[in-house]
DNA sequence: AGTTGACTTGCAATCGATTGCTAATAGGAT
DNA sequence: ATCCTATTAGCAATCGATTGCAAGTCAACT
């Protein structure tokens, strides 16, 4: 074999033809005779020939790669490997790489405002799937303005300019709450950081069920929390509070486990003294002792929304946001 | 303000100077001119100009961006999601932005042999980081013989030829197992798949502890698996093994927590009954009921000697293999 | 005045594909 | 034999930067 092909010219060359037939013949043009065209991709398999993505890139002005941006509040490390994002992110690479795309990914520390415009100008790749809207709410308004390819997931709010996917997270509150009511559960308490939109949503949702029933309490406005929910959190919050909740809201699955350990720990069973439920349903709300009730996202269809919805704004069409339903789904835990 | 500034040459007219100009005040070339170099970066400045990425790599063969690609064994959705891999999936995309590279994820299903060149050719990325060899030791070697920019986490096994960073898994087997003999252990079991090669080098350190005093059993080979570890796999474990175990070495933190879940239904307490040790020290190690103890692989550290490595590699330097130490972690479950 | 050399700047080629337009060929119709 | 129309293939421009080389400016030196 003589040296490695390495551009469309040398393959050019071998074939006897000139550079735009092979470019055709390998995109896959009618325009080029069939035979030519079979022997010209014939050729290129048997020197194991594909043409360099990067220049046609350039040319067609296609990048063929979309940007999974994850902003992080402040924590460095804890947050990407949070495994509710990293589910959604598995499903997002399958989705992607299903439609030929690549899956460029980015955690940004949001301190300054214009992170978005750089990854933008940065030019690499056809559009963004914004992955934790985190606080940057008004970010992705400002960009969305005038930037079309760019989706988020998380909580919807009326006026939202820019295009999100994600669950009813008022609805998802409201089914936990109300489940936790009909468990006889009459003190119940909310453990989740109502600085994120999501589950200052959920609170919201909760609020409405216990408002719709009499006899229900929601155990003080301190059972919310200004930043990541951790045990020592969560047993000072215990502590602190002179009635002991017989229901318990947690925000997220890995909030729920770890007030069921807190539990644990002072000698409580779940959900013999109290009824936990959690939220997403991710993996491991399966695998814990007790199983965990919670209220199921579905990642999956929650993935292929945002690929969908990219597809068609960096097609041009303004796609409206979706708002997927949460399901109930009860377990051993509640 | 006039159009948009989309390109060099726009910038250039603006400023009254030639591309090749603008060119080389933007990417900071002492050759031009200190004044002209700072009136083209205030211009840039000004109508927020950031030169196009893609045309840049074209011409200087840097792509800016490393991919980072996990082998999937055939598990959809399931392993990427995996806490290890994402703790350090998030390290790397730390490091690597650090050193102004883009981070480009796949998920490989390693089907077809060819899943590596195809990768390559595509000739979007300076270089590779395999998370996860899984058990694709040898395409890495085949492809390591004349493609230098490729690096591995995992195991070093001898003789083989791809650069792999990594801890020294024999040694953590038998830390952990010498540390539950320490503790009073005399019947040992090993929970992992012994297929990937990290988890058959724990078992190979584990036997050495065992195989070095006297009176003490590894309870029987059936402890190891050939696919990922469940609970009901441990349940089946413990019912068809007539000794019960009283030390428990998992490969992974996770198949320790799951574990001891497992004795947890059948009434059996950790560390009480039975002592368990897993490995890797993940985030929930520190986290669980009871905490772990593990062997501490420093995954921080990996990921830094990984872009190292990638680095040398891609200035052309054939860097060794690393291997780093773990460190045994004590905490309430042994 | 004529050289020399240090600095700056611009010209034009280049990276590797894609594609509008033109040209050549062939088969069919008149 | 001539003209038409489809097909098929090639030329050359283009995407947006980078960079080797040549050329121009100007102060310093002989």
């Amino acid at each position: 074999m003589a040296r490695k092909i390495k551009t469309i010219y040398d393959l050019a060359e071998l074939a006897g033809v000139s550079a735009a037939t092979v470019s055709r013949a390998l995109a896959g043009k009618t325009m080029v005779n069939s035979k030519t065209s079979e022997r010209i991709r014939k050729l290129a398999e048997l020197h194991d020939f594909r043409p360099s993505a990067l220049a046609r890139n350039l040319r067609t002005k296609q990048r063929g790669a979309i940007g999974v941006v994850v902003p992080l509040g402040h924590d460095r490390g804890q947050h990407l490997s949070d495994p509710f994002f990293m589910t959604l992110i598995g499903y997002l690479a399958d989705e992607l790489s299903e439609r030929g795309f690549d899956l460029m990914l980015s955690r940004v520390i949001p301190n300054q405002d214009n992170w978005l415009s750089r990854l933008i100008d940065a030019d690499r790749v056809d559009g963004f799937i914004i992955v934790g809207q985190s606080d940057q709410s008004q970010v992705l308004d400002r960009i969305a303005a005038d930037y079309l390819p760019l989706v988020a997931w998380g909580g919807f709010v009326r006026g939202q300019i820019h295009c999100s996917v994600g669950t009813d997270n008022f609805l998802g509150g409201r089914l936990a709450t109300q489940h936790l009511i009909d468990r006889g559960c009459r003190k119940i308490a909310f453990l989740g950081n109502t600085q994120a939109i999501e589950p200052s949503l959920r609170l919201e949702g909760a609020k409405a069920a216990i408002a719709a029933q009499d006899g229900i309490r929601l155990v003080d406005a301190t059972t919310h929390f200004d930043s990541e929910v951790s045990g020592s959190d969560i047993d000072a919050f215990l502590d602190q509070s002179d009635i002991l909740p017989d229901g318990i809201f947690a925000a997220s699955d890995l909030i729920a486990l770890t007030a069921i350990q807190v539990l644990a720990t002072r000698g409580l069973s779940v959900p013999g003294d109290v009824k936990v439920i959690g939220y997403d349903d991710l993996y491991l709300a399966r695998t814990s002792a007790p199983p965990l009730s919670t209220v199921r996202q579905n990642l999956a269809a929650g993935a292929t929304h945002l690929v969908d919805s990219l597809m068609k704004r960096i097609a041009g069409d303004a796609t409206g946001s979706t708002i997927l339903t949460p399901e109930l789904i009860v377990r051993e835990s509640s």
